[in-house]
DNA sequence: GATGAATGAGTTTTCATTCAT
DNA sequence: AATGAATGAAAACTCATTCAT
């Protein structure tokens, strides 16, 4: 027990300085966070952040595959709890995005706010990062029973950009993740079932 | 005629300027453009910016106009143009609201890549601005025939949030902005209007 | 004369910024010169400097620069009114590069004072120009007769060091380029002229 | 010999840190060289070199000193073992300087490298050590039979000049220490002799 | 003997902006 | 309408150094 305490003392700074940096990074962006913002709300000298990173790009990145190892750890275990009709299963890895994209830590923002091209030198390891996070819901989309026609990848797209909107207009209180999770799915469910039940006839234009 | 042509020359010159801000906006975002990177954009120095714009600030709100009035009379004049149908006249909408994202002039991305909190000086007029463009969809969501249990409000942010995100992942070539307001459009018509069709059928859980 | 005056104005300031760069570099050594020390010399913010400046190196590069050319043009010059006598020309060239080096101009110290091996990124063009300088004394050294076992390599390379280091040493008052210059060849010439003459009978003493 | 153990662990400890710095010290400068480069160059951290030195001039100066000595021991050596004939004397002493400043141990390069002038606290330390190493060409200088109008001074420092060039130019394999000490004596040593054999007839060519 | 963590002053450089011309 | 020259503040980062442990 005492003999964590001056590891986990040393893990604490680092860690408050990421958590600092992750709500400012969501805050004013990454460009506009100086690392004077950062040392002020950690209580250091700018210089001093400089023993624990090597660069403010790092500093982001580490923040970055902090929120992408928090989100997607959300949706993974949401998704070992879920029934397993695949409706249920891609509402549940949304309600999981949801809830850490709108919850009180700032990581999983950072990764959804933070345009790579904004920060060229980490542009492609930012890419990645998120690119295996986003994944998942290939696997999702794919085990959905819908018409042939339907194009998941844009199913798929059209979910995530409306989940990473939400940070813009969500209101605690107004709403809730799983709310919203659950009002995303039904929006886009009915296309099986809805055939089934009417034949085509939905998708007959002209 | 003759008497016309200083003051075309001018707002030439404006224009320039608004033009190579508005593409380095969104290559770089905000923040990261400097007013040398404008200036050099134009064959200008620095300070000679200073002679068309008082601020960078204002010199992005005069791209953020510039982009909101495109996309705005894009939409309107599509909406114009459009069938009666309620879904019809969304699609539309939004086919018209994609083909300004995604098309070759950057102004309108600007206005979606920009966060209003990046700027804050300028944040209630950017977020006024975006504000009254999107306005549209409400009514062009209210308008829609939908079972009354279905959230307007969110299905109208769940799309504009699909279709700001398209320019993440849109290649030119793999699909087409109506390709792609189709697409939307059928993933959300389907399940809903079925709804509508077949009662609360759908909506049986547990 | 008056529509000059604004030119000159204009390259008073550079020259301002190299003057006072020269000076500092020789004092303190290129590394230990700092941007402030080069503004407060010539009344500026260190940051004006790079209205004219790319960075402190190129600063270096532009100093270095104008050195080469200076002692060239004194070596150049001085060989074009030389007596024919190679030994004399070799004299005038050393007078000529000694009078640059321990006048009171720092351009020519800077040259010999900074190491390349200092400076990195700039190192090659500073090998490059410092070499292409001294090139002219590989043609006057060819030039004198000598027996031929004298490796004129080494002679030219001894003569280039032992000049290089009169700052280190030489005082004002006590002697002069010129008679340095005397000194330096009549310790050459002499024995080696000699050897020629006498063969190896130069070894007797007492 | 247990006893001994520890101190010699801590001399090397030491010295480890005195190798380091002399060959950072020569590549990049004093200036130039950080305590971060000798702590990395070390296997410690920064701070822990202050363990064993108080400052990073301190360091130099142990550097330099060590350089001092080392250079002296091998020239006092030289002396000790070579011929009564004065030029004799000088060639080996030459010889033991070029092999200290040309071999593989930085100490005596740095002594040759640093300008004193760059360590304005330990300037005078600095100089006074290196004055007093070269005090030992005067004696060998003041020793050769030479014409009275030979200035013995410049000629010491044309060859300590000489010399101390010598990093700048020198490729192992094509010369070697001896070699160069070799023709640097020769390039100097006849004036006495010559003059008194040809008198004045040295001058005359083709 | 050495480390982990930080300091405080400093570094070079960049920025938006100003203004006389 | 634009330039040349600068400003002043701030940027990211580095440095030698300190000190409790």
């Amino acid at each position: 027990m005492t003999a964590l305490a001056p590891k986990a003392r040393s893990n604490n700074r680092r860690e408050l300085i990421l958590d600092a940096s992750a709500v400012l990074f969501v805050e004013k962006g990454f460009a506009s966070t100086s690392t004077r913002d950062i040392a002020r709300a950690v209580g250091m000298l700018p210089g001093s952040l400089y023993y624990h990173f090597a660069s403010k790009e790092d500093l982001l990145v580490a923040v970055f595959e902090e929120g992408v190892q928090r989100i997607s750890q959300g949706v993974d275990a949401a998704l070992k709890a879920a029934e397993p009709d695949p409706w249920m299963r891609l509402q549940a890895a949304c309600e999981a995005h949801l809830a850490m994209l709108l919850g009180a830590s700032s990581y999983a923002h950072v990764v959804i706010r933070t345009l790579p091209s904004d920060v060229p030198d980490a542009e492609k390891t930012l890419v990645g990062l998120r690119r295996a996070y986003e994944a998942r819901f290939i696997g999702l989309c794919d085990a959905l029973p819908l018409p042939s026609q339907v194009d998941r990848s844009v199913l798929r797209l059209m979910l995530i950009g409306a989940m990473n909107h939400t940070p813009v207009w969500y209101r605690e209180g107004r709403d809730t993740p799983a709310g919203l999770a659950r009002k995303f799915i039904d929006n886009l469910r009915a296309p099986l079932t809805c055939a089934k039940a009417s034949g085509e006839a939905n998708f007959e234009e002209d």
